[in-house]
DNA sequence: GAAATAGTGTCTTTGAGACAATATGGG
DNA sequence: CCCATATTGTCTCAAAGACACTATTTC
């Protein structure tokens, strides 16, 4: 006796981040119908018939961002399917974390948003949006450690400072500019450097590096 | 113009994992309706309508185990959505992690596996199960590193060396007992000491440990 | 030259890894 | 006693953190 298989409504929600201003900030949605009329929300959208996960979230990307399918880091974070998250009714949306560097001015109603004041206030986001975006911003916080991915949050090329400043503003921390720069150029293909430098606005100029081939740190760079 | 919102299947997949005999297992079953008809998979089922997804997870795992709701340590591990990972139709499955001490034997057709053969052989389970085990393992493996996690393959009351052989036969290397035990016990909150000691079989009977509070390790206890 | 930022060198401390030495049970 | 395993101690090395010092630019 095959018990009646239940169907789903199924989504795809983004969390992108970026850092602006030495402050960490999220693409962010206002939403023009009921539910949570007005209220912000990540962007998302619902999955098509035929069209893998993966792809759901590099669409719902560039449909937001305007940047092409390959730009920035884009990973799986996790599923939410509570019943009742959605008060329209069942909807199990699987959430992706992106990470771009000085993306563009988005189109329509989104808009980047400092992560700040939506961590702090549980109702500024739609649905659960709120958990979502705490589970994707301590991903990011936890894989600075142990992965290059910092580097996804600059651009092509970079200072040592301007991806110190990076971690700093991902983990709310300071860290002694000197002990940085020897780990980082000091752990094998984190960082390529380059012949160019900056023209320094002050001080003396800095070397620009690129990102290098090393997806692992080993060993990590630890939060204190 | 709103379109029509496609509907999924959508299952929860179990990776179960225990160490026996020093050797790491997975529970699997052995399907009896095709597709993939005799052939092993992982235990999972259909999300009901109004179930929340950890309450499937919980459900399918005492299910498939007999053991308690509370018993070990149970958390998501990631969705996998491709359009023909089931020959059937479109269907969505959300993996969990699950870490067990000493299960029971299971009834029906499901039976503890070693992870080995399943690992070298990617045709060894049904659907993209290779995948989401391998996902699993890899998930474990890493966690060990900077969480107590390992004392989940342990029973209530254990000794150091028990605990090293978890690690030993996860990651597959080999540790120094000494250093290892002064690791785990100088980690405040690993493990809390008892005063029972094992009857030893041979050599000094070893001291007895419970799992303690501290539920992630700093600084790490890093793979080679 | 003064100020600012980049980058190097050095010392101290912490913790990992190697391994000797000691403790305590069973034959 | 001998053997095996548990547990402690000691030494060495690698890497993190503190911080003096040098380098190179703008003003």
């Amino acid at each position: 006796m095959p018990e009646p298989v239940a169907k789903f409504a199924v989504t795809v929600d983004l969390v992108i981040l970026t850092v602006q201003r030495d402050v960490l900030h999220v693409l962010t949605v206002t939403r023009a119908v009921p539910p949570f009329e007005g209220r912000a929300a990540l962007p998302g959208g619902f999955v098509h018939p035929d069209e893998p996960l993966p792809a759901a979230a590099t669409r719902e990307l560039s449909d937001e961002t305007g940047l092409p399918h390959d730009a920035g880091h884009l990973e799986q974070l996790a599923t939410y399917g509570e019943p009742g998250r959605d008060p329209r009714g069942r909807v199990i949306t699987v959430a992706y974390l992106a990470l771009l560097a000085d993306p563009p001015q988005p189109a329509g109603s989104a808009d980047w948003t400092a992560t700040g004041p939506l961590l702090a206030d549980p109702a500024a986001l739609a649905f659960d949006h709120h958990r979502i975006l705490s589970d994707g911003v301590e991903r990011a916080r936890a894989k600075l450690e142990y992965s290059s991915l910092a580097a996804q949050f600059c651009p092509p090329e970079f200072t040592i400072a301007q991806l110190r400043r990076i971690y700093e503003t991902v983990w709310g921390t300071r860290l002694d500019p000197r002990n940085f720069h020897r780990k980082v150029t000091g752990t094998p293909g984190f960082v390529v450097a380059t012949d160019h430098h900056t023209s320094s606005d002050r001080g003396r100029p800095a070397r620009l590096y690129r990102r290098g081939p090393a997806t692992s740190l080993h060993p990590p760079l630890l939060r204190r």
